[in-house]
DNA sequence: GATGGCATCCATCGAAAGTACGAGTCAGCG
DNA sequence: CGCTGACTCGTACTTTCGATGGATGCCATC
């Protein structure tokens, strides 16, 4: 059987995910978390073999934190990553923590299911929807911002201040400044206003 | 038994409110939609006593369109709304519209269950968190900005200075301020980035 | 006629934001 | 092994914002 741990902050989320993995022969749901830091401690407890993990908490920690922190472990399971929206910027950033997969809330049951199971087998499984774009992203650098660098734009999209933002990404505030004058050179700026207005422009925010 | 439909585009949060409420004595899920159509369709089919409706869908229109479309049938059942953000411009819509609920989507489990109960009594239920910002900006009129503001959220959202600005309507800069601080009272913010996402969530930018 | 909202204007002050250096670690790559 | 790019941090400086607390005239509504 196909041990599953869930990491949702939604209680609904959880129990939907649940309810259709559990009625699927040959998968069974073996433990739930609420935040970044108990899917962790789950993960060890449990040792299952996948793990469905979803990118935005209520929290500042991501789900690619807790992610990278999985992956970290000895033998640990494959991670399948959960978002709403498939411009997320923490996508990338997903990936490279080790995520082997990646699916959109909004998908059909029987995606979420073939995923699981290509995810239990250690094969990549990305949403349709997503591989094109991933994949368009990765060959056409554009105005490629690291990753760092949109993590950083994302929050001040959101109104944060740099103090904020520091503190949320567990930096100084210089760190922030400075990713942010490269943000403001690459998208030829001067303000964090203007970026946020030609990020959304350029699809890098949502 | 209460007779319930669901009405979300996310098939996840569909069977998650399903299995939810169903594990709970006297609640029934009789139909679920995936569209605003589609809810419509199904309501008058089922006569439901409740129907839980997404906010936003997909498409352009929205769970508040669908609302009244329902609670102008005959008998109409009541309707609860769910959303998953606390500042989504169109509870109020959906308030007006005849919801006589309102729910975020991370609200544990008993809270949604006694919403229910709650609205197929006839009663009120707001999520606790809500109820006061609700109350507030309806004494306080919703969030009306005036022309002259708007027009300068605008050209802040696009990234110009209060400088700037003050060039391009031909007034001073400490008369753009004063309006700005007008604009972050009424949005609660106190950025100006701040006040261009909150904004654009509102729709009052593009 | 009073009240209140709107638009306009003003000054001051501290807090953010942005600029401009320099500089270190680390991973990956040719 | 040296190079590069991403990420990190510091110090010092200038500019812009935002908060505060006023002021005026206009106009609609009560």
């Amino acid at each position: 059987m196909i041990r599953l741990v869930i990491a949702d902050d939604h209680p609904v989320v959880r129990a939907g995910l649940r309810a259709l993995l559990e009625q699927e022969e040959g998968l069974g749901v073996v433990g739930e978390a609420s935040t970044p830091d108990e899917a962790v401690a789950v993960v060890e407890r449990e040792n299952p073999d996948v793990v469905l993990m979803d990118l935005q908490f209520g929290t500042s920690e991501t789900g690619a934190d807790a992610t990278r922190r999985i992956r970290a472990l000895d033998a640990p399971p494959y991670v399948l990553v959960l978002t709403n929206y498939d411009t997320d910027g923490d996508i990338l950033g997903a990936v490279e923590a080790g995520a082997s997969g990646y699916l959109l809330k909004d998908a059909p049951p029987h995606e979420l299911i073939a995923a699981v199971r290509a995810a239990a087998a250690g094969e990549s499984a990305l949403a349709p929807a997503i591989a094109n774009r991933l994949l368009t992203r990765m060959r056409e650098p554009q105005v490629s911002l690291s990753r760092r660098e949109i993590e950083v734009l994302q929050r001040v999209a959101a109104g944060r201040s740099n103090v904020q933002i520091a503190e949320e990404l567990f930096v100084s505030e210089t760190t922030v400044k400075s990713h942010l004058v490269h943000v403001f050179s690459k998208l030829d700026v001067s303000s964090r206003t203007a970026a946020v207005s030609v990020g959304r422009r350029l699809g890098i925010l949502r």
